[in-house]
DNA sequence: ACGCCCGCCTGTAAGC
DNA sequence: TGCTTACAGGCGGGCG
């Protein structure tokens, strides 16, 4: 599923192709993507004709800024994809909710076969510097876009008393970790999934600072990783790199790479977590 | 505040 | 071989 390196390579891309771009029209072919809104011709109405000027990315969420103020928000879910399609008479893959054709630059397509993933509109919180919409308020710091000081990271753990994992993939303390991203840090870190956050040393939460900085920078170079039973592409249908390096994630019963014990699996949450024993305390 | 489960979905794969 | 079941998980909501 797509999580941060995932989306902030998409955003790259679209940064390329389609910012000054101005949406010709919109097709909304399923309801369930544009649930948010009670009626979807409103939708269609307020984004027509209205100008890209910047793509920017929260956590998971995509932000398209509008002439206007108005902003398109797009969140992949689970197998959300958005693809671009140079003309209007590429065929329309199945599963394809939505289809956003922009003036002379072809179409942006969202296909999601689980539909988890959805699209609205909206406008910045009444007074938010950051131009932030309320409903993305609750997401906590982005790791890569508002880096914070290892110093204020130990602080904010020392201040909760949950597991390590359930609170990397907690949106409102950090926004863009998943369940991949989560056990790779873990690792990277050495600390385990179930170390209860206010427990870690300095030199531990500096660690666990700098393995998720580090981490979701080279899944970002690579492009994100696609893996076999998922449907993550970038916008032109390009699957990513990252997967290759996965250390620990889908791995069960394979070799720890630093240590050559088997991967560990177990459930945290009704979520699968893979991670080594002796690396990781 | 925290941990855990459910419901929402569909494609894939394992099990009988 | 063919059907059924489990699994994958982001997120919001609910319950203890």
């Amino acid at each position: 599923m797509p999580e941060l390196p995932e989306v902030e390579t998409i955003r790259r891309e679209l940064e390329k192709e389609i910012i000054g771009k101005k949406i010709k029209s919109i097709e909304i072919l399923g309801t369930r993507s544009v649930r948010r809104h009670d009626n979807p011709k409103q939708l269609i109405a307020q984004l027509q004709g209205k100008k890209i000027t910047q793509i920017r990315r929260i956590g998971k969420y995509l932000l398209f800024d509008l002439i206007g103020d108005d902003i398109l928000v797009v969140h992949l879910g689970m197998s959300g994809q958005l693809l671009r399609a140079k003309g209007t008479k590429e065929p329309i893959p199945e599963h394809t909710h939505v289809i956003i054709t922009l003036s002379q630059g072809g179409q942006l397509r969202f296909i999601d076969p689980r539909t988890f993933g959805e699209i609205f509109v909206t406008r910045p919180a009444e007074g938010n510097p950051r131009m932030i919409p309320a409903e993305l308020l609750h997401l906590g710091f982005d790791p890569l876009a508002n880096q914070i000081s290892w110093m204020q990271f130990a602080a904010m753990l020392s201040q909760r008393n949950t597991q390590l994992k359930p609170l990397l993939m907690d949106q409102e303390f950090v926004a863009g970790i998943g369940n991949i991203y989560s056990d790779e840090i873990l690792f990277a870190a050495g600390l385990r999934y179930d170390r209860k956050c206010n427990t870690l040393s300095s030199q531990e939460a500096r660690r666990l600072h700098r393995s998720m900085i580090e981490l979701l920078n080279e899944a970002v170079q690579l492009r994100g990783s696609s893996l076999a039973d998922e449907a993550y592409k970038d916008i032109y249908g390009e699957s990513g790199d990252f997967q290759g390096q996965h250390r620990v994630y889908d791995r069960e019963g394979l070799p720890c790479p630093r240590c050559k014990r088997n991967i560990k699996r177990v459930k945290v949450s009704g979520r699968s977590t893979f991670f080594c024993e002796h690396c990781q305390l």
